[in-house]
DNA sequence: GATTATCCTATTAAATCTATAGGAATATAA
DNA sequence: TTATATTCCTATAGATTTAATAGGATAATC
């Protein structure tokens, strides 16, 4: 299940993408637009901003703005860092390797032969979509 | 992320098939060569059961067993049972759709795009996939 | 200096997942 | 027919994660 952290953050990300402004957009506006409480949306831009996604300006007249054109933004790294890993499984992740501390042997088991198939399909897919590729 | 629920049925499928007797399995000796809690799997075992991946016998000498061949059991079909949807959001769910209520319009959004394909990347991997292939 | 907006941490509330408890039902075998 | 072994079943406790809120600090503008 996707959280609801990584759905409202890719719909302010596209958001933004789509307005195609230089001007920064407050968060209220954002939050209103996506149906999004503002509050929590607020924690998800923070995250964002503070994983080189977004800008912002405080004060009046501020609000968040993309740093990159959506083209550049690729879906690998906006799911890792809303989601996670986007291996289904510590012990078939790239970037957050973990072993199972209850399985003796990685390649003898099926969930890491099944995941690891999974976790390719997937990481296929985000690697061919940038936030440019969503806004339709 | 997967439960561990999943993770756990999936072993237990596998040490079934790969076992390849007629004679029922004990749910003691599936837990400890899986290493499960066995009230755990206890509970996961019976709903492999109710959704006709299992047969089971009672008192002594009694357990589990496979109903079907390993090659017959498809992992979209386990994985449904026992993870529940493979779509990441309601929206793109073939057996389990329901709509968004905080989207107008799920054509234009962009979660709902990325999500269909990773949904499509994921039931590729899962129908290509049977218990037998698992088995190494 | 007043206002507007982001920044930041902590905390609560809700939901979900993991595991356990404890006995009922049933099959086998002595 | 009694003892034993095993699954069956429901309920619930405990742990973890997610979602949302609260409330003030900081900074920019007017």
């Amino acid at each position: 299940m996707l959280s609801k952290k990584t759905k409202y953050g890719l719909k302010a990300l596209t958001y933004l993408a789509s307005i195609d402004s230089k001007e920064p957009v407050q968060i209220a506006e954002i939050a209103k637009h996506e149906n999004i409480s503002q509050k929590f949306l607020e924690s998800i831009l923070l995250t964002l901003r503070r994983n080189g996604f977004l800008g912002s300006k405080k004060g009046k007249g501020g609000g968040y703005y993309l740093i990159k054109e959506p083209k550049d933004i690729l879906m690998t790294s906006v799911m890792r860092v809303l989601e996670g890993p986007i291996a289904m499984v510590p012990c078939v992740s790239l970037n957050f390797y973990e072993k199972c501390d209850d399985c003796p042997d990685e390649n003898k088991c099926s969930v890491n032969k099944l995941m690891l198939q999974v976790r390719d399909s997937a990481l296929e897919v985000y690697r061919n979509n940038t936030l440019a590729d969503l806004i339709s």
